[in-house]
DNA sequence: GCACAGACT
DNA sequence: TACTAGTCTGTGC
DNA sequence: TACCAGAAC
DNA sequence: TACTGTTCTGGTA
C-alpha cells in the first residue's frame, strides 16, 4: 500500500495548442501505459520531453530512423498490393491450419511463472535509504535513468529516459548512482529461492526469472498440502520431467495451486531480501506468464489460465506492443491503416497478410505469440545457454582526436579483457562499435582463426577492419 | 520402334568374384536404372568401369567425398540419438499437422505436362546422319559424354560418363562432336509449338519444358472436340487464369483431354523437328509430370492421376532418387541402415526424422516432394524470372605456369565478357574458380559497388581476391 | 562472416 | 550541457 | 558477402 | 592419356 509522494505530480488536464511539434511527441514513448500510473498528465509531460528533445541530434536520428522505418511499411505494403490471388489464398491456408494444428495441441499440463522484481535497481537503493521510500527517485544520472521508482512515474520519468528529462518532468526527482554489485548480490538470494521449486530455473535478467512449476506442483498435490519446498529441491534435478508425477493435475487447479506457491515464493523472497516486493506471472507457458507479470506489477500476481477461451480472451484486447520480441518498429509495421497500434488480435485476423510480408519465421513466430504459443516448434535448446558475447563501451562527448580515441579504445580493451579473463571467456570475433556525435551506429568487426582474450590482441584485432581495401 | 544394334552387348551373367574393389563399384552411379534399357549386364559394366577407374585422382575424390558424407551423415544419426523426447513428439506432431494440412488442399483442377526430347543431343546429330541410327552414339568426346542413343545405352554408356569408359564399354561407340546451335534451333521451334498450348511455358533447359494446360483443356472442352491449338492461342496471354473456364473438367476427365492433347503435342513436334520423338509427364503439377516423364521413355507418355490414391500409388515405391533435387547425397543420408537406397514411402514414414536432421526448409521440401506437391508455400515467384549468374570454364591439363594460367583467365574472361555483351549482361560478383589436379575446387570472388562486364574488368575483379588478407 | 536494425532490461 | 550499457536475435548480403 | 556442396541437364 | 560446362539452390560462416 504505497504512500503517497509529498508533493503531487500536476493533475491532468487535456493539453491545449501546443508548440512542440506533434512528429516530435509521436517518436517519444515515454508516456504510454507500461508500468506505473497511467493517465494522469499524459499531455503536459508529452509537451515537456517534446519541447525539451525538439531539436536535438538525438531526436534528428529518431525521426530519421522512423522514416526508414515508414518507407519499409509503405514497399511491404505495395508488395501487399501487388500479390497476386494466389500467393494470398495459399496465405491464408497455411494460417488456417497453423491455427488449427496450433489449437489442436493446445496443452494444459505445464504450469510456468515469472517473477520480476518492482523497480528493481530503485528497491534495492530505497531500501538502503529508507529517507528516499516517498521521495521521487530515479537510478542513473543526468545522462540516462535506468529506472524509477513508482513514486517518480507519476510524474513520467522512465527506464531509459534522459536524466536531465526526467529532472524537468520533476523538480524534486532524486538520482541515485547504481551500484550492481548490489543488485547482484539480491539475485542471488532470490535465484536460490527459486531453484528449490525449479532447479532449472532460469534467469531473463538480473531481476526476472523463469519457474516451471510442473513437478512442484505435482509433489505438493502428492505430499499433501502445505507450504516449504525445501526437502523437495534435491529430488527435481536428475532424469527427465514428471517421472513421478502420477497426479492428474490440469487446468485451473493447476492455476489455483500454482497461484498459492508463487504467492510462497514472493513473501519469501521479500523476506529475504528485507522487504523487495516482486510481481509476477503464472500460464501455461512461459510467453504467457512473461505476459501476465505485468498485469498486477507492482507486488501482486497474475495467472492467465489454461483453457483457449481465457488465454485469448486475456490476449486478444493487449496492445501488440505488450508481446515479447515487438518493439516500436514491428508495431508501427503492424499499425492500423490511420497510424493507431492494433491489438493483439489484430495480428491474428491480419496474419495471412504477414505470412506475405515477412520471413517464414517471422510470420510464424508472430502468429504463434499472438495464439499464445511461445517459440521452439524448433529445439528448444535444451543445452546450456553459453553465453554469446561479452562487450564494453563508452559514450563520451565527441572528438575527432585520434591520440583520444585511440587511448579510449586501448581502456575499453583493457576493461574487457579483465572482464574475459575473471569469467574464463575468449572470442573469435572482435566487433569495434562506433557511434557519432549525431548517434549515428557504426560497426567493424574481424574474426581471428582461434579465440582471443589479450587487451593488446582485442585491440589489435577491433583496429584492423578499419584499414581498408578495395 | 527402334531396330536391333548390329553387334549385341555381352549377355548379362552375374559377375562374380572380381578384381576391382567393391567401395569404388559403389561410387559410380552410372550403371543404375535411369534411363537405357535395365540390368542386361549390369555386373559387367560396373566391373569395366571400376577397372578403369580404380586408381585415377578422380576416383579419390569420389572416395574422399563420399566418405565426408559418410561422417556427416553419422552425425546427424547421433543428433537423432541425442534429441530428447520433447523434441521428437514435437516434430511428428509438426509432420502429421503438414501431412493433413497438404492431403486437404490437393486440388484435382490443373493439369501439367512436362515433355522432354529424349536422347537429345544424340537425336539431332542421328537426325542429321542417318547412318548412325542403328549405332552406338555418344555425343561429345573422350573426356565427356553429354549424352548417349538408346543403342549405346544397352552397352551401359551413360550421360556424364568419360568418353574412354564409354569407349571401353563399347568398342564399335561412335563419338560426335556437340554442336550447340543446332539444339537451340530445335528447341525453338519445339518451343512455338509448345506455346499454342501454354502461352506461359517455361524452359527448364533446352530438351525439357513445363507446360500449364488447364487453361487449354477447358478452351478445348468448351469449343468442342478436334484437334489443333491454332487460333486459341491469342485468348491466354491476357489477364488471370480460368477466366473463360466453366466446365467442371477435373480429375480423371482432365487426365484423359490432356494425355490426348499431349500425343497430339508430341506428334507436332516430331513432325516439325523431322522425327524427334519426345517423351511425356502429365499431372496434377510439374513436380509429378516431371517424375512422370521419365516412365514409359523413350517416345511414350504416362499419367499419374490426381486423386490422392493414384498420386501415392505412383510415388510410394519410386527410389527417392528419383524425386527432383534428390541425388547421390540425399539418397545416402536417408538411406536405410543396410546403406540400400529408400523408396519415397519411406521418405514419408521417416518424416518425423527428417525434421531433426535437417533444416526446417529442407525437411518442409523432402515432405512436400514426398506427397506428390511441388514446391512453393511460398511466393512461386509471378516474375521473369531474370538471370542470375554467367559462366565461362574450360579443363585443362594440370600446370603451375603462372603466365599459362593467366593467359587462359585473359581468354575465358574474354569469352565471357563477349557473350555477357551479346546478352547485355552485367554483374556485381565476379567468382573465380579453380580447379586442383586432384578435383579439388576452390572459388574465391569480389563484389563490386557497380555491375562489370568488360574483359579487363572481369580479370581484375578475378584476381583481387588471390593477394589474400590477414 | 560482416554490417545493421531491433529488442529487452 | 546532457539521450546508457550489455546481451541476444534476425536479416541481408 | 564469400565459400562450399549438391543437383540438374 | 583421358572424368565437362552452365546454371541454380541452399547451407554455413
Ligand atoms: N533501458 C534500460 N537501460 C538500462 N537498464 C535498464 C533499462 N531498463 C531496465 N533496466 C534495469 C533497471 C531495472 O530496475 C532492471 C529491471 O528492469 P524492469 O524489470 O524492466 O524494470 P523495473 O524492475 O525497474 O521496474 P518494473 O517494476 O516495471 O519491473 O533493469
Ligand atoms: N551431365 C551432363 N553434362 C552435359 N550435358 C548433359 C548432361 N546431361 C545431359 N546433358 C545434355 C545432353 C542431353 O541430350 C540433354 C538433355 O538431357 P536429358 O533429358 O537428361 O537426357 P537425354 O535427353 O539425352 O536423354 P533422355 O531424356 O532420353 O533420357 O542435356
Ligand atoms: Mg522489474
Ligand atoms: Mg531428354
Amino acid at each position: 500500500m504505497p504512500r503517497s509522494p509529498s508533493p503531487s505530480p500536476p493533475a491532468g488536464q487535456p493539453s491545449t495548442a501546443s508548440d512542440a511539434g506533434d512528429a516530435v511527441k509521436a517518436i517519444y514513448v515515454f508516456a504510454n501505459e507500461k508500468g506505473g500510473m497511467t493517465d494522469i498528465n499524459r499531455g503536459k509531460i508529452n509537451e515537456i520531453i517534446a519541447q525539451l528533445s525538439q531539436s536535438s541530434a538525438y531526436t534528428a536520428k529518431l525521426l530519421k530512423s522512423d522514416r526508414r522505418v515508414d518507407e519499409t511499411v509503405a514497399l511491404l505494403q505495395q508488395k501487399l498490393q501487388r500479390s497476386d490471388e494466389g500467393a494470398r489464398r495459399s496465405a491464408a491456408a497455411v494460417v488456417a491450419r497453423q491455427v488449427a494444428a496450433l489449437e489442436a495441441s493446445r496443452r494444459a499440463d505445464r504450469c510456468c511463472a515469472v517473477i520480476d522484481f518492482d523497480m528493481f535497481y530503485a528497491a534495492v537503493e530505497i531500501r538502503d535509504r529508507p529517507e528516499l521510500a516517498d521521495k521521487p527517485v530515479a537510478v542513473g544520472g543526468i545522462g540516462m535513468i535506468s529506472t524509477a521508482n513508482y513514486v517518480a512515474r507519476r510524474w513520467g520519468v522512465r527506464s531509459a529516459m534522459p536524466g536531465f528529462i526526467g529532472q524537468a518532468l520533476c523538480r524534486q526527482l532524486v538520482f541515485v548512482r547504481p551500484d550492481f554489485a548490489k543488485y547482484t548480490a539480491v539475485a542471488e538470494v532470490a535465484r536460490a529461492i527459486f531453484r528449490e521449486y525449479d532447479p532449472k530455473m532460469t534467469a531473463g535478467s538480473l531481476d526476472e526469472a523463469y519457474l516451471d512449476l510442473t513437478d512442484h506442483l505435482h509433489k505438493r498435490a502428492r505430499d499433501g498440502g502445505g507450504g516449504g519446498a525445501g526437502d523437495d529441491s534435491g529430488d527435481c534435478d536428475g532424469g527427465g520431467e514428471g517421472e513421478r508425477r502420477g497426479t492428474a493435475l490440469t487446468g485451473e487447479a493447476l492455476g489455483e495451486l500454482a497461484g498459492e506457491v508463487v504467492g510462497e515464493i514472493r513473501a519469501r523472497v521479500k523476506e529475504a531480501t528485507r522487504g523487495l516486493t516482486t510481481s509476477a506471472g503464472i500460464g501455461p507457458n512461459f510467453l504467457l506468464a512473461k505476459i501476465a507479470a505485468d498485469v498486477r506489477k507492482p507486488d501482486g500476481q497474475f495467472c492467465t489460465g489454461w483453457s483457449r477461451e481465457a488465454v485469448l480472451s486475456f490476449l486478444a484486447p493487449l496492445p501488440v506492443r505488450k508481446v515479447p520480441g515487438v518493439g516500436r518498429v514491428m508495431e508501427k509495421a503492424r499499425a492500423r491503416k490511420d497510424g493507431a497500434a492494433s491489438a493483439v488480435c489484430e495480428l491474428l485476423s491480419r496474419a495471412a497478410e504477414a505470412r506475405l510480408l515477412f520471413t517464414p519465421g517471422s510470420a510464424d513466430s508472430l502468429l504463434r505469440k499472438s495464439l499464445g504459443w511461445e517459440e521452439g516448434g524448433r529445439e528448444e535448446a535444451a543445452g546450456e545457454a553459453l553465453q554469446k558475447g561479452i562487450s564494453c563501451e563508452r559514450t563520451f562527448r565527441p572528438t575527432g582526436d585520434e591520440a583520444e580515441l585511440g587511448e579510449t579504445l586501448r581502456r575499453l580493451c583493457a576493461s574487457l579483457a579483465e572482464e574475459m579473463a575473471a569469467r574464463q571467456l575468449r572470442g573469435r570475433t572482435v566487433t569495434l562499435k562506433m557511434k557519432t556525435s549525431d548517434f549515428d551506429l557504426l560497426t567493424r568487426d574481424s574474426s581471428a582463426a582461434r579465440p582471443v582474450g589479450a587487451a593488446e590482441e582485442l585491440q589489435a584485432r577491433a583496429v584492423m577492419p578499419l584499414t581498408v581495401a578495395d
